[in-house]
This record gives C-alpha cells, sequence and structure tokens, in this order.
RNA sequence: GGCCGGGUGGCGGAAUGGUAGACGCGCACGACUCAAAAUCGUGUUGGGAUUACACCCAGUGAGAGUUCGACUCUCUCCCUGGCCACCA
C-alpha cells in the first residue's frame, strides 16, 4: 500500500526549502527586462482580526498568475507589502494603552503566517511597510514635490467633523451624514487642511480609462465619481446658475439657492433628510431673462454650495426634483418645450457661457491624527508655510504623545516634536504642521516603491519604476484608484516616471467577488459564519483550500463556501497524488492512448488560456477531466506525460506537485523553476469527429467520421442520406436546403 | 433617481450562435470490509414510453422577435444583487 499524502509534513517541507533557496525573487537581470511580468495585489491593511478565506482569493489568483508567468519564462515581479498607518489600530491604542506601532507588526505577523502557510509566492525581500521611516520619508518627499508643482496647498475651508473620533473626515467616509465608523451625525468645521489638486487632472483620470483593461463597470464608478458636466452658467438677475440644460430655461419659475449662498441676508437652517425637500420663501424676485417672468427666490435644502455655483433656477415641468418642490409649496408650473437654440442665444447675448463642472474635490489629505504619516511642512512668520529640506526628512512620528483625541493632533502634546524646527527660508524657529496624512496617501504610490523597495536614495530610481500588469483587490475601492492614478499622472509629468512605460499605473485591474459565508450572509463575527485559513489547512493542507476557492465558481463574482465542496477539492488531490504513485510503478516510455494524447494537449491549451483570463475554475475542470482520462488507463500513462500534469497543476496545487515532482518523477530542482508545457496544434484536435444531424434545427442522429473527412460537406450528406435515423425523418419530405457547418454539424431544412 | 451586473438540475456552476446541464457537491444503488471510514464503480433535468434498450415530448425567469438553428443576439415585462446619489 503506497504512503498516505501527509500534507502538514509536505507543506511545511516545501515552504522552508523554496525560502531556502529563494526560488521566488524577481531576477533583476536586465536581459529579460522585456519579459517582465508585474502581479500586484491590492496590499492589506493589517487589521486585528485576521484574514478570512475571502481576503484569500485574490492572492491566490495572482499567485496562479505569478507562478505561471515564472514557467512561461517571465521575470515575475510579485510583492506584498503593509498598508500599515490607519485609525484602527489608532482607536484600539485609545481604548488598550497599546501603541500602534507594537499591535500593527503584531497584525503583520498573523497575515504573514497565514500567506506563508497558504503557500504564496511572494517575494519577501521586497517587503514594505508604510509606517517605517524608510518608507514614508519619501512619502514626505512625494508630498513636497507635488507642494513645490502647486499640487499641494492649504487653505481653510469647511470640513466635516466627527464629534466622536474628534477628526475630520472626507466626502466619502461620511455616510448619510454620519461617521462612516461610528454612526455619530457630522457636523461643520472651518479648519486649515492641506489638499492635493486632484482636479486639475480630472480630465485625463477620464480620459486614460480607454486605454487600460479594466471592467467597464469600474470604469464607469470611475467617470461617475469625477462627475463631469458640461453645462452653461447663467446670469439670472445678478445670481449665477449652473445648468446642463440652458435649453429648458423659458421654463424656469423660480430660484432655489443653497441655505448657506452669499446672495441670501441670512442662514437658513433645514433639515438633512434628502428625501425630504425643504425650502422658505426669501420675500425677493428676480426676472426670467428670456421671458421677464417674476421668479420667486427660494432657500431651500436640496442644493449644495459645494457643487456648481449653488444656485439652480428650479424647472418644475421638466426636471422631477423640481416639480417634487414646486408642487410641495405650490408654485408655478409651465408647459414648455426644450429649446436648443437656446445654448447659441444666451451665449450670444452675454447672458451666459459655457462651463464644464466635477464632482470630485480636492483631495483633503490633512488628518487630525496620531497614527499616519507626518506632513513635512513648517510655517514661519514671515515666509509661512515651507516644506522642510529634503536633508531633514524623514520626520519622524514621535512616540511621546497622548493618543486620547484632544481636537487637535496627537502629535501636538509631543514635547519633541517641535524642537529646533527652522524656515529654511529665513532661520527662525518656525512651527511644523503636526497633522498627519490620509493613509489613501500611502497607497497611492506603495507600488511604485515596490518597484525598488531598499532605495535609500530616492522612491525608487526611474528607469525601475514599471506600471503593474496584473491588479487584483476589491472592486470598489475608487478612490484608491483615483488616488493612486493621479500619483502615477502628477509624477509621470514631473518626469519623475519613464515616458515610455506610458502615464496609467494598473494596465489590467480585476476584482475578486466576495465569498459567502455556508449561510450565503457575509463573513462575519456576527453571522458566526467566519472560515479562516487556520480552520481549513491543518485538516485539508494549503493545496486543497487553494484549489477549493479557484473552483468555487468565476473568479470575480459571489459565492457561498461550501464544506462539501472542500472536502471535494481534497478527494480531487488525493486521486492525482495516487495516479502519480501508481503509475510511477509501471514506467511507460511513451503514452499510446490517443484519447489520453490528445485530452492532453487539449488540456495543456486550455489551462494557460484559462489562467491568462483568470478562469481559473474551468482550468481546474479541465485538470479534472484529464485526471479523470489518465486515471482509466493509468498503466499505461508515461512519466514523461506525468511532468506534463504535475507542471499543469504547478501553480494551484504548488507543495504536492512539488512532492511528486521528486519523489516519483525523480526530478532535482524545483518545479516551479521549470517550464510550462507546451502543446502541439495538431494533438489538440481529435482523430474523428462528431458530426451533429439536424433536422429542422432537432438534433436527430449524429457521424462519426475522420476528422479529415469531416469538413467535406458532400460525403458528409452522402453518410447522413444513409443513416438510418435520418432517413426515417426525410422519408417522403422535401429538403429546402442543407446547412452545413464544416467539421461539426449538418442541418436539413423541409418544407 | 442614475450607472452596472445577475436569473440554467436538489446545490456551486459549464456552454457567448451549432448535441444545454461539462466539472464538482449532494443523493441513490453496487463493489471492497465482520462492520464502518476511506476508496472504486454505476446512475442522477422533468415528463412520457418500454421487460429492457432504442425512442418521443418539454425545458436555461415570462412573453414576443431575428435565424436553418437562440442559455447565447434584439425588444417588452417580472424578479434579484451591487455601486453612486437631490451632480442641477
Amino acid at each position: 500500500m503506497a504512503d498516505k499524502y501527509d500534507h502538514t509534513k509536505i507543506e511545511n517541507k516545501w515552504q522552508a526549502s523554496w525560502l531556502k533557496d529563494k526560488i521566488y525573487q524577481a531576477s533583476e537581470n536586465p536581459s529579460v527586462k522585456n519579459k517582465k511580468k508585474y502581479v500586484l495585489d491590492m496590499f492589506p491593511y493589517p487589521s486585528g482580526s485576521s484574514m478570512h478565506v475571502g481576503h484569500l482569493e485574490g492572492y491566490v489568483g495572482t499567485d496562479i498568475l505569478s507562478r505561471y508567468f515564472r514557467m512561461k519564462g517571465f521575470s515575475v515581479l510579485h510583492p506584498m507589502g503593509w498598508d500599515a498607518f490607519g485609525l484602527p489600530a489608532e482607536n484600539y491604542a485609545i481604548k488598550t494603552g497599546i501603541h500602534p506601532d507594537k499591535s500593527t507588526h503584531a497584525n503583520i505577523n498573523v497575515f504573514k503566517r497565514q500567506l506563508d502557510i497558504s503557500g504564496m509566492s511572494y517575494d519577501w525581500s521586497k517587503e514594505i511597510d508604510t509606517s517605517s521611516p524608510e518608507f514614508y520619508k519619501w512619502t514626505q518627499w512625494l508630498f513636497i514635490q507635488l507642494f513645490n508643482k502647486g499640487l499641494a496647498y492649504k487653505k481653510k475651508s469647511p470640513v466635516n467633523w466627527c464629534p466622536k473620533d474628534e477628526t475630520v473626515l472626507a466626502n466619502e467616509q461620511v455616510i448619510d451624514g454620519l461617521c462612516e465608523r461610528c454612526d455619530t451625525p457630522v457636523i461643520q468645521k472651518e479648519l486649515d487642511q492641506w489638499f492635493f489638486k486632484i482636479t486639475d487632472y480630472a480630465d485625463r483620470l477620464i480620459s486614460g480609462l480607454d486605454n487600460i483593461d479594466w471592467l467597464d463597470e469600474v470604469k464607469r464608478q470611475q467617470i461617475n465619481w469625477i462627475g463631469k458636466s458640461e453645462g452653461m452658467e447663467i446670469n439670472i438677475d445678478g445670481i449665477k446658475i449652473f445648468t446642463t440644460r440652458p435649453d429648458t430655461l423659458e421654463g424656469a419659475t423660480f430660484m432655489a439657492l443653497a441655505a448657506n449662498h452669499p446672495w441670501l441676508d441670512k442662514k437658513y437652517e433645514f433639515t438633512t433628510d434628502l428625501k425630504n425637500k425643504e425650502g422658505e420663501f426669501t420675500g425677493k424676485y428676480v426676472k426670467n431673462p428670456l421671458n421677464g417672468r417674476k421668479m420667486p427666490v427660494w432657500a431651500v435644502n436640496y442644493v449644495d454650495m459645494n457643487y456648481g455655483t449653488g444656485a439652480i433656477m428650479g424647472v418644475p415641468y421638466l426636471d422631477e426634483r423640481d416639480r417634487e418642490f414646486a408642487e410641495k409649496y405650490h408654485l408655478d408650473i409651465v408647459e414648455v418645450e426644450p429649446n436648443q437654440k437656446l445654448w447659441k442665444t444666451l451665449e450670444e447675448k452675454g447672458l451666459g457661457e459655457k462651463k464644464t463642472n466635477y464632482h470630485i474635490r480636492d483631495w483633503l489629505i490633512s488628518r487630525q491624527r496620531y497614527w499616519g504619516c507626518p506632513i513635512p511642512m513648517v510655517y514661519c512668520e514671515d515666509d509661512g508655510w515651507q516644506p522642510v529640506p529634503e536633508s531633514d526628512l524623514p520626520i519622524l512620528l514621535p512616540l511621546d504623545v497622548d493618543f486620547l483625541p484632544h481636537g487637535e493632533s496627537p502629535i501636538a502634546t509631543s514635547k519633541t516634536f517641535q524642537k529646533g524646527a527652522t524656515c529654511p527660508k529665513c532661520g527662525k524657529a518656525a512651527r511644523r504642521e503636526v497633522d498627519t496624512m490620509d493613509t489613501y496617501v500611502d497607497s497611492s504610490w506603495y507600488f511604485m516603491r515596490f518597484c525598488d523597495p531598499k532605495n535609500a536614495k530616492e522612491f525608487a530610481a526611474k528607469e525601475k519604476i514599471v506600471p503593474v500588469d496584473d491588479y487584483v483587490g476589491g472592486g470598489h475601492v475608487v478612490q484608491h484608484l483615483l488616488f493612486a492614478r493621479f500619483f502615477w499622472k502628477a509624477l509621470y509629468d514631473q518626469g519623475l516616471i519613464d515616458k515610455s512605460v506610458g502615464d496609467e499605473p494598473f494596465l489590467k485591474l480585476r476584482a475578486p467577488g466576495w465569498i459567502l459565508g455556508s449561510d450565503s450572509r457575509k463573513m462575519s463575527k456576527r453571522w458566526g459564519n467566519v472560515v479562516t485559513p487556520d480552520d481549513i489547512i491543518p485538516k485539508f493542507g494549503a493545496d486543497t483550500l487553494r484549489v477549493y476557492e479557484m473552483f468555487m465558481g468565476p473568479f470575480d463574482v459571489m459565492k457561498p463556501w461550501s464544506t462539501t465542496g472542500v472536502e471535494g477539492a481534497n478527494r480531487f488531490l488525493g486521486r492525482v497524488y495516487r495516479l502519480f504513485q501508481l503509475s510511477g510503478i509501471s514506467s511507460q516510455q511513451k503514452t499510446e492512448n490517443p484519447n489520453v494524447i490528445s485530452k492532453l494537449h487539449q488540456t495543456i491549451k486550455k489551462v494557460g488560456e484559462d489562467i491568462e483570463n483568470y478562469k481559473f475554475n474551468t482550468a481546474i475542470s479541465s485538470l479534472m477531466e484529464l485526471v479523470n482520462t489518465m486515471t482509466q488507463d493509468a498503466s499505461e500513462i508515461s512519466i514523461s506525460d506525468l511532468k506534463i500534469l504535475a507542471l499543469l497543476l504547478a501553480p494551484f496545487a504548488p507543495h504536492m506537485m512539488e512532492e511528486v515532482w521528486h519523489a516519483y518523477l525523480h526530478m532535482d530542482s524545483s518545479i516551479h523553476t521549470a517550464s510550462w508545457p507546451s502543446y502541439e496544434a495538431k494533438y489538440t484536435v481529435k482523430k474523428e469527429s462528431t458530426i451533429i444531424i439536424q433536422i429542422n434545427g432537432k438534433v436527430r442522429s449524429q457521424l462519426v467520421i475522420d476528422s479529415d473527412k469531416a469538413t467535406d460537406q458532400k460525403l458528409v450528406e452522402a453518410k447522413a442520406m444513409k443513416d438510418d435515423r435520418t432517413v426515417k425523418y426525410l422519408d417522403g419530405v422535401k429538403i429546402k436546403n442543407i446547412i452545413f457547418v464544416s467539421g461539426k454539424l449538418l442541418n436539413f431544412v423541409t418544407e
């Protein structure tokens, strides 16, 4: 009786061996430069709750892709790192007193261990950690580059303020007027804040999407977020409005102004419940420039001061929102038809001018928080805000701080942070910025650092920075993608990125679908349906987990976890292992069975194509078919064909294939450094073809003919006419037409 | 309200104009076993028909259309998921 496969022992053995032999380190050899692949996962935030199997799905996908590309001879850059700054670690520190640096690194160790036991082929020599001074030195340096080009600026601005977290929130972090994290109602507060001028890039962030391989859905989200709309600014009796429909001006019967519009004499207070339109008549009227109609001016809750001019014309006949408002307050509704000529007329009369508005705002990056990258600026009474000299970088995050929120950055409580701060221009004492940067800044350039992670002189050498070929991560990360694309474009424009690599950072983007609990609910502690790699690997092994996750269904769709499904994947690998054990005993020189040979070549073709297209589920099912075919005649299978099977399975089940590669196929070097097998087209076609015979589109019979004859219509027709089952249907009817699909199908159309 | 998906056996899914249900799960029966587990084999869309096989009909949310032929393309409708949202 052959040995049973001891997954724990074998997986540990090979993981140690791979690490020792450094087989996953990307080649630095410049001769392979034109054959490189950069395969990247969105790096994780190392949260306190460990990874679950859902997080792993994308990582397994990119790991398979990386292993496949390596075997195809590419120099593969496949690194991993940590988006280590962030609010949860700081909140945890407030609660427990444990320093964020300590808890974050404990979490990183958990994540890293989980990735390692899953058999990931990361090149850990390139690991990065955004909270390390070696990394954030360059985050600060990049901030200064943006500042020097006028792309970073400070301004007083009303910001969303969460009274509980005592911090500023980005627009995106406010959900229905509540703080994204703690559901506290958000209030407005005036603060001096740093912004990045992403609006300068709004148009290019749209047009750049044309040239990259992303799902349309994700592109659409980017476009919606930027929210470009072309319209007209019209001066109505002293009030400037923005509209995309100047052609409906004749139907305007009232004016609607944001509650805090400067034209208003007083501030109006309305409910923030936007489902309920609210307004108040100001007592004043303006004249419709087109027809002289007297239009009452209302202050309303459904117009936003931050968009357009903060004022609109109310056209209740044609706009649903205006209609709703007009009906509530009994305002006039007049029937009009849109008049496209008005675009021109208004412009000619000097009443309006064409204008493009964007929904996207400049990116507010200041955070009154501790656990983030310090902003490398000092304020001088005489010279204003100045960047610190490059030689002073990094500005270290001080350790002597009080974490408890006091309405300003905890860094302000440090006794050491301000020491020796001087103005680089005049040398006088200056005050350091105590805010930190939004963590999205870190993740906007980390993928560049991976190209040259140890560089102590530059953020990354220009000649080493390349765009990501395959980027995989959550599809709902609109902002991260926008911010990262903005960074890349800005640095590209400054000549910090080589022109030849283009101005888009992520050439291909794919998002894994959620893995739901076995109850079809989102995995969460609340439902008790969370499955982690630590639940599965000790029992079934990493290879089983990997094969199952990839086999569950299409990569990009939601799918529920199934314990029996895991067992099925485990059974499949058991059959594979026994096949190698069995065949290892009776070694054939050459596989003779033509069915096996053609199946083998078809599978080589299909698995390669499927991997490149992220169709891992069908790649595995075709491998299952191959294994089933081979198992039927296991004693006839040659060693060289078994090697091919091992190579095809190696990206999916790297440990078991490494084991059989050595133990049963007697190879010396790692299977993961071997070459991907090639197929011969002549073997992928079967010797015999099955021709479907249809009568009026209904399948009535089938013929098995030598493939080289199956393309001959006359011959196929003649054979079909003699076929008993066909004859039965053609007896006594007139054939009107015959459709022939070469090598596949013959359809008799009768009257 | 806007944008984007999805609807196929008991279940996850396969098939992007040419034999619907590959592959896997589950289930049933059989082999091995004292027995069980593991493993192997057979069957498994529904209905009809047959001692049995061959066979026949229906069938991919509903309805229409295009086509020799539609899960696949077009239109209408129903259901369902996601993202954004008073964007003027």
